[in-house]
DNA sequence: GATGAATGAGGGTTCATTCAT
DNA sequence: TATGAATGAACCCTCATTCAT
């Protein structure tokens, strides 16, 4: 029985799952190969070498995550909508893919710093879309006009990016989308006129 | 000329240098001792493995960072100023000790998971102080009495902790006290009435 | 446009190429085969392992290398225009084909013994040659009679190889040919009577 | 039982003694270790790399082989009774040491480029030594005043070397010592008037 | 207490060769 | 004939920790 996946998308869904189960620094390359179901020197063929893995695998999970929340707010007819889609969007992911959570919560934060500059990069792509919604919450007269929308954006990154984190360091024991409503309400208490 | 300052001191010291210098993953005990000014095995002496240093190093430094923002904080009368005061703090100590924000803000999130366990339960003090805040403000009438505290901790600690880690990831390049006026107020409309 | 030449040539043509210019430990099988415009697994269609092709090219270049040398010293009279004109040619040779000689010279030699002692075989008609020459000159007189055969054969080869092998290390900065008249003097007085 | 040999000497015998019975390429550092009595890391501690191992190997071994040599041709009045002593000697110490001979005639020779240039540093001294002999000899009246220096030690070292190389590619199956005389009278015809 | 030489386990990557198409 | 994607064995070096002095 063959795999009809490409093997590209192969590899990245084995080192997803080798990396949340054995940790950052237990991923060897030989063990994302043997998950994948090909031999270590294939990995080379799609992959300039195992740091190349890790970036990818971000950008391809973080590139659909953003797309996802993308496509959730755009017909909010407001920003507040707007903004709670993003948060349920954010926690609903994360919530429905533990490998993927704790991959990139966790484990993907213990390599070095070029590499996490590297993930700060693709990290923009999720800033934008902050400040977008910030942006039209200002011009809806929705948000305060004189808000600074660096400090904003990163309290509500850092606010959720936060919750998320301590969410899956207690081993995800509590319910994260039912916290969207009261993370929600607090955001927008800070943002508002 | 010998330092008098007692060894232990001495390599908590050495490895905040070397961890700044070197960053997480170049901070060999052998490069600590060196800086210490100590044999490799004498660090053994007074930390049972790397792991205790960097633990030790995380709680020594938080403990002090606690209490001085403790001490800020505690002739405020209102929850609002001390809140100001806190998130004031926070930024001048960070500030004002270059070595230090980066070891706790970036290198030393490079750890393992077992490790970041162990910063966490450091983190705790901090926390309490936060939910000390919180709670005063919530009896004052100040800030709104139906808050989830948890929730409005992991937001206060996630902006501030997110803008300090901006700050450093761009190398420190705009004035970090300035911007605490901005969260402060960003802060307090959330969690007021 | 293809190559009409039968792939077998081509291919060691793109050896000699490769090695020259990446040196014998650079010289994979891919890159002969990129080199030759064939696919990787179309070598093996012409030669049994890479090993085989080395070898190949050392006897099809070797060959025409004492063919040439053959050629030339047959119409000389004395034994001494014989060497003379040997000792020209070899240098003439390798002079004009820069690649040639760093192969042979240098980067063949890096090979392991198994390896070595197949070339070696191929040096052997060399040697024949060397050694039709002194007999020549013992015969006609010119020669010591007394000479050891084996020992003078080894001094004219492994001057004339060590000349050569210094040139090429130089990165051929002095006139080789220009030595030949010098060479051959000394190699004159010490076969002669 | 303590080895009392200080351990940078004990591996670099190792290293011949593994060099010579494995071949070049299967010298593995921790077979090197092994045969020395050592851990792999410490290898480390008195080696850059394994290159170094290399290097420092030929330039001990190379460095009292022409110390050796030298001692025995200072003595000599002749610049023919020297050339007779260098050339008996370094016959009768590979003779003497089959593992050095393997490793410095054949195996060392496998080596990258880069060695390799670094061993034909060592070899200077050799070289030194011959033109010593070349230049006395000359003085003396013994040798051609208008010998051609650089030529005549290509073929003195390059005659040598053949036949050192031979020697050991024939599994030593003859006497090589017993060649000395007959090589000598051939190189003094070359270089005498 | 203090030293520092010695230990030894562990992993990313290359590349000659194969074989299904 | 020709292809080229896939294979998988093999090795140098680092560094936290120990322990004889």
């Amino acid at each position: 029985m063959k795999s009809n996946k490409p093997k590209y998308k192969q590899i990245i869904d084995a080192a997803v799952i080798v990396i949340a189960e054995n940790g950052y620094h237990q991923a060897q390359v030989s063990k994302i190969a043997k998950q994948a179901g090909v031999a270590d020197g294939t990995i080379y063929l799609y992959f300039k070498n195992k740091e190349d893995i890790l970036i990818s695998l971000f950008q391809e999970k973080m590139g659909s995550f953003i797309e996802k929340i993308r496509k959730g707010i755009t017909g909010k007819e407001t920003a507040a909508e707007k903004l709670l889609v993003m948060v349920e969007s954010h926690f609903n992911i994360l919530s429905e893919d533990h490998n993927m959570a704790v991959v990139t919560q966790l484990e993907l934060r213990q390599s070095n710093k070029e590499l996490r500059l590297k993930i700060n990069d693709v990290l923009k792509g999720y800033f934008q879309l902050v400040d977008e919604i910030l942006h039209f919450g200002m011009e809806t007269g929705e948000f305060d006009p004189n808000l600074d929308i660096r400090v904003s954006r990163q309290m509500i990154f850092g606010t959720v990016d936060e919750i998320v984190t301590t969410w899956i360091m207690n081993e995800e024991k509590f319910d994260l989308v039912a916290l969207a409503p009261s993370v929600h309400q607090l955001l927008i208490k800070a943002v508002s006129i």
